[in-house]
DNA sequence: ACCTGAACACCGTTCAAGT
DNA sequence: ACCTGAACACCGTTCAAGT
């Protein structure tokens, strides 16, 4: 069947079918997507020039369904608080995936934008513009490593080698597992964060600056 | 050359090349590594069961170079700082092993031991047993988080497609970069924490109890 | 026990051939 | 432009054969 009077494929097809494989079997090959997608290994390559543009363009997927969960208007700390939460828990729920992106740059316009956002909120939030990008680093890494701990086996630490009442195995018993566990380090790596920059916050700032768009 | 009078191989130099070629090359196949101690790739599977053992026993090695390197005598602040440093600096140094090893559950002793003194730390500074392994997800996720933002390309975020004025571009503009720009977000990170834990800890604990080991 | 070479079932990517 | 099948240079793993 060569050449199709309309065609079989186009990109945010080939984005969703990854993402399926991703989720189903925890890695994705050219080959198994494209039997997946009831095609020929080869028709894959006219619409990405390769299995790395097929990661980047499941990351542009992942960014748009995100983006529209962030109300910014409101107190800028509910706002922060807002996108990193969408953040951890649209690629949370994606855990194969995240492992897949840290290997790759942000080129996604759609992330840029969500970046973008954020660095607004926290200008208007007091904080000065020198400090910006090593806040948004903090708040990347929290929200990415808590998306690679929603992935975590249900017991992390194997305490079958420890003293039944070293600090360790003491520590485990006395925390929920799965993501209970995951959520409750979530929000407390996020509240400590946000405490903390509230009491570093330029003190006397009043709100949004007026020429703010 | 078969059967050798004294073994050609043994897993610490097994361990010792895989890395050696991870930094090397990002990545690392059993070919190459097998190559790389001149012996037929068939010869590695005397020592380890397969690939993921391999990578097992790196995390293991690297592991050991941490431990020596923490001071669990002095103020639990100080202590928690010198863990997480250690720790993001033992595997900052080997970032495409960091992006090897997020795939995988911990199980090398020696990492668990390392655990085992830090969640000791923070019980003798009067932190409740239900909370120690949150405090430790947090602190887990920030020096893994920051061992990857080490790896991550100059520019992290690509600021092509934005206005100059944005202020994304504005805050990437006044921020350093590469490992400075890292370093200090980690910095901020790790303060931010330990500041907020800080002010959670339970106010009137004066010390390590008496039977502490 | 420990090394080898050959074999197996996979990968990702390319390319001439079709319409 | 868009699909195909065949080919290429790789992977990780297994296994009978050697000493």
């Amino acid at each position: 069947m060569p050449r199709p009077p309309s065609p079989l494929l186009d990109r945010p097809t080939i984005a969703r079918a990854a993402l399926a494989e991703l989720d189903a079997r925890e890695t994705f090959t050219m080959p198994g997507l494209a039997k997946s997608l009831g095609v020929a290994v080869s028709s894959l390559y006219h619409h990405v020039k390769g299995r790395e543009e097929v990661i980047e363009l499941v990351r542009g997927s992942i960014a748009e369904s995100m983006n529209s969960d962030v109300d910014w208007s409101g107190e800028w700390r509910e706002c922060v608080a807002e996108w990193v939460r969408a953040y951890r828990n649209a690629f949370g729920a994606h855990p194969a995936l995240v492992r897949v992106l840290t290997r790759q740059t942000v080129a996604a316009p759609g992330i840029l934008a969500s970046y973008d956002n954020l660095a607004s909120a926290l200008r208007d939030a007091g904080f000065v513009d020198s400090d910006l990008l090593h806040i948004i680093t903090v708040l990347d890494t929290l929200a990415l490593g808590s998306a690679l701990d929603v992935a975590a086996p249900d017991d992390v630490w194997s305490t079958e080698g420890l003293a039944a009442d070293s600090p360790l195995a003491v520590a485990v018993a006395a925390a929920p597992r799965g993501s209970e566990r995951a959520d409750a380090a979530f929000e407390l790596g996020l509240g400590l964060i946000l405490d903390g920059l509230e009491r570093r916050r330029r003190p006397n700032h009043e709100g949004p600056s007026p020429r703010a768009s």
